[in-house]
DNA sequence: GTAATTGCAAATAATTTGCCGTGCA
DNA sequence: TGCACGGCAAATTATTTGCAATTAC
C-alpha cells in the first residue's frame, strides 16, 4: 500500500479504481506495462476500466510516484520510483529485467554532465547482455541454448 | 554516400528511393524522426513515400546500418551507427542532444554485467541535464531563461 | 454540493501491411 | 525476367479524449 500513501500525500483524491490499482503497483515487484496492470486489477476487481489504468498512470508519472521505461516491445512500462534509484540489465535471450545499482556510476555521470557544462537532473542507463555460461564447458559439442523469450512482466499471469 | 556504401556491403538491392533515404542519413548530423527523414528526402526527390522510409529505416535498423533512439517525444529517432560509439545528454530545456563518449564509463558498463554473470552486448546511457549558466551571475536580480523547445531535428527545416 | 473522476466508444498518432504495378540485378 | 521493392490507402497498435453519469471530499 505504499504507492497508496505516496498518492494521498500528493493530494490525490482516492477513488476505488485509483485504490486497486495503486495496490496492484504496490505488489508489483516487476515492470509491467499498462495492459498487465489492467489484467491485474481486473483480477481484483472488475470495475475498471483500461482508460483509467492509462489515465492513472500518466498522472502517478507526473506526480514523480511512477517512472516510465521503455525497454523495447513498443508499449510502455512502469515501476514505482519509491524503492530507489537503480539501473535495469536486460538479458536479450529471455527478455528478463534485472535492477541493479551502481554508485560509481552515479558519481561518473554527475562528473560527464559537469564537464559538458550540465547540472545533471536525470539520467538512465541500461544494459543489454547475454547470459555468461558459467559452466566451464564441455570441451567437444556443447552450445545450443535457447530462451522461449517472453519478458518479466507482458505475459500470462503470476504476480 | 557512407550509408550507401555500407547498403551494397551488406547486399541490398539499391533502388532510387533507397539511395535517396541513404544520402539523407549519411548527410543527417542530428537525431532525425522519420517525418523529418521523409521531408529531407522529398526536397530532394519527390518520388518517395513516407511508408518508404518507414520500411527503410526499418531495414537498416536491421542491418545494423542505423540506430533507433528514443528521445521522449513519441516518436522513435535514428542515427547512422557508424560514427562511433558515443552517448547523449539532453538538454532538458532546448530539447537538444549532444553526443559524448568516455572510456571510463564504457569499461564501467562491461564490469557491471560481468559482475552480473553477463557479456555486455550492447547498452545505452542518456544523461538528462540542465545547462550550467557560466556567468558568475549578477548578484542581484539575474535569472530568467527560457528556451523555445524544439529538439535538434523535428522541427523545421534546415539540413 | 461541486468539481474531479470514470466508462465507453470514438479519435489520434505512429507505424505496419496488403495488394498490385514497377524496376533492379 | 523474376522477385524484391515502392506507392497507396486501409489496418494495427498504443494511447488519448469527449461526454454524460458517478463519486469523493
Amino acid at each position: 500500500m505504499r504507492i497508496e500513501r505516496l498518492c494521498v500525500e500528493r493530494g490525490l483524491k482516492m477513488t476505488g479504481q485509483r485504490r486497486l490499482i495503486a495496490r496492484v503497483l504496490s505488489e508489483a515487484v516487476d515492470h509491467p506495462d499498462v495492459e498487465e496492470l489492467y489484467r491485474r486489477a481486473l483480477a481484483l476487481d472488475s470495475r475498471v476500466s483500461i482508460a483509467t489504468v492509462y489515465r492513472t498512470v500518466r498522472l502517478l508519472e507526473e506526480k514523480g510516484i511512477l517512472e516510465r521505461h521503455d525497454f523495447g516491445g513498443g508499449r510502455a512500462r512502469y515501476e514505482a520510483t519509491d524503492h530507489g534509484h537503480h539501473y535495469h540489465l536486460i538479458d536479450i535471450e529471455s527478455g528478463k529485467v534485472i535492477e541493479f545499482s551502481d554508485e560509481q556510476h552515479e558519481a561518473l555521470a554527475t562528473a560527464i554532465a559537469a564537464r559538458l557544462g550540465f547540472r545533471l537532473v536525470g539520467h538512465r542507463l541500461e544494459l543489454f547482455g547475454r547470459r555468461q555460461d558459467e559452466e566451464p564447458a564441455p570441451p567437444l559439442r556443447g552450445r545450443v541454448r535457447r530462451a522461449p523469450a517472453k519478458g518479466d512482466a507482458g505475459g500470462g499471469g503470476a504476480a
